[in-house]
DNA sequence: GTTCTTATTGAGATTGAATCTCAAATGAGA
DNA sequence: TCTCATTTGAGATTCAATCTCAATAAGAAC
C-alpha cells in the first residue's frame, strides 16, 4: 500500500463522514498488496492467516465501501462471487479467463472501446461501463488431455 | 413452441438416455413461446399461474438441461440470478442493459467479434465463449429525473 | 486528557438462489 | 402389462452475502 493509497482511503472516508478503524485499513491494505483477482472470503483468511483478525462482515462491509467509492474494481465470472482487485493508478481494462485453471488475466482495446460507444448510441443508450470477458483455455491449459473425473 | 422446437427437444432427450416428461415439455413449452430474458423462479410462477404445476426444483433441474444441451441461452447481469433466453434458430448475440429499469437488447457486431478473436489469440487462449454487457441509461430512463427515495 | 455521541465491530441469525435428499410416482423398453 | 431405472416434489441444505443488535471505539468538543 503506497502513502498515496492510504490518503485516497482516508480522503473518501473524511468526505463519506466515515470512521478510519484499523480493520478498515488492514483490509485495503490486503487489498493493495495484491495483484490477484480475490474474493471477500479469500481476503478474510488471508487476514487471519498474519492474525489480523478482522471479522467476516467487516471484510463484507469493508469491500462494499471500497467498490462504492470507486478504490477497487470489481468482477463477477458467474459462479456468484465477486471478484476484487485493487484499482487506484490502474486503468479500465476486460478481463480473458480460462475456464480450466482460472488464471484470469487483463487486456484493453480501444477499438472495441470506440464500437460499444456506437453500438451504446445506435441504441439511445447512455453508457456507464461494461462487461467483457473472454473465456477459453490458456496457453498451458490447451496443451493438456482433458481429464475424464 | 414450433414443432421443430418439440422435436429437437424429444431428440436430445432421447439421445441423453433422459425421459419424456409432462413437466419437462411445459417448461420448455413456457420458455419457447417467451421472448424475454427470465429467471428461474419467473417461469416457474408462469407455469403456476396457467395451473401447469411444476415444482420448483423441476424447473431448476430442467433449465440446467436445456441450458446443457444449448436449447437455452443464460446470462448474468451480477445479481446473482441466472436469466434465460430462448435460442434454438437464434443466432449469438450480446446486451445492452438499462441499469434503472432493466431493459435488456439485445446486439450483434462481428467487427468485436473478429477482435475478441484477435485478442485470445494474442494472449494464447483458446476461445471458447465470451460475455459482452454494456450497461447504461435507454432512451426513456435517459429523460426521467434521478429519484432521491 | 476526558467526556459524549454516534458509527463500527463481531458473532450469529437470516436471506435468497440454487442444489441436494429421498420416498413416491411414472416413463418406456421388454 | 410388468419391471425397473429415472424423475418428481417437498423440504432440507448449501453458500455468498446481508442483517441484527449489544458491546466497543472513533473522533469532535471541551
Amino acid at each position: 500500500m503506497t502513502d498515496l493509497e492510504l490518503k485516497k482511503f482516508k480522503k473518501v472516508l473524511k468526505d463519506e463522514n466515515l470512521r478510519l478503524t484499523p480493520q478498515r485499513v488492514e483490509v485495503f491494505r490486503e487489498v493493495c498488496n495484491s495483484e490477484e483477482h480475490r474474493e471477500a472470503e479469500e481476503i478474510y483468511l488471508a487476514l487471519r492467516k498474519k492474525d489480523l483478525n478482522v471479522s467476516r462482515s467487516t471484510v463484507y462491509r469493508t469491500m462494499d465501501i471500497l467498490y462504492k467509492y470507486d478504490l477497487v474494481e470489481r468482477m463477477d465470472i458467474g459462479d456468484g462471487k465477486w471478484r476484487y482487485e485493487h484499482w487506484l493508478n490502474c486503468h479500465h481494462h476486460d478481463h480473458l479467463i480460462c475456464i480450466r485453471c482460472g488464471t484470469i488475466v487483463e487486456f484493453t482495446n480501444t477499438q472495441i472501446e470506440e464500437i460499444q460507444k456506437d453500438v451504446a448510441e445506435k441504441f439511445n443508450y447512455q453508457l456507464v461501463r461494461h462487461v467483457h470477458q473472454l473465456f477459453g483455455l490458456c496457453k498451458q491449459c490447451r496443451k493438456m488431455p482433458i481429464s475424464v473425473n
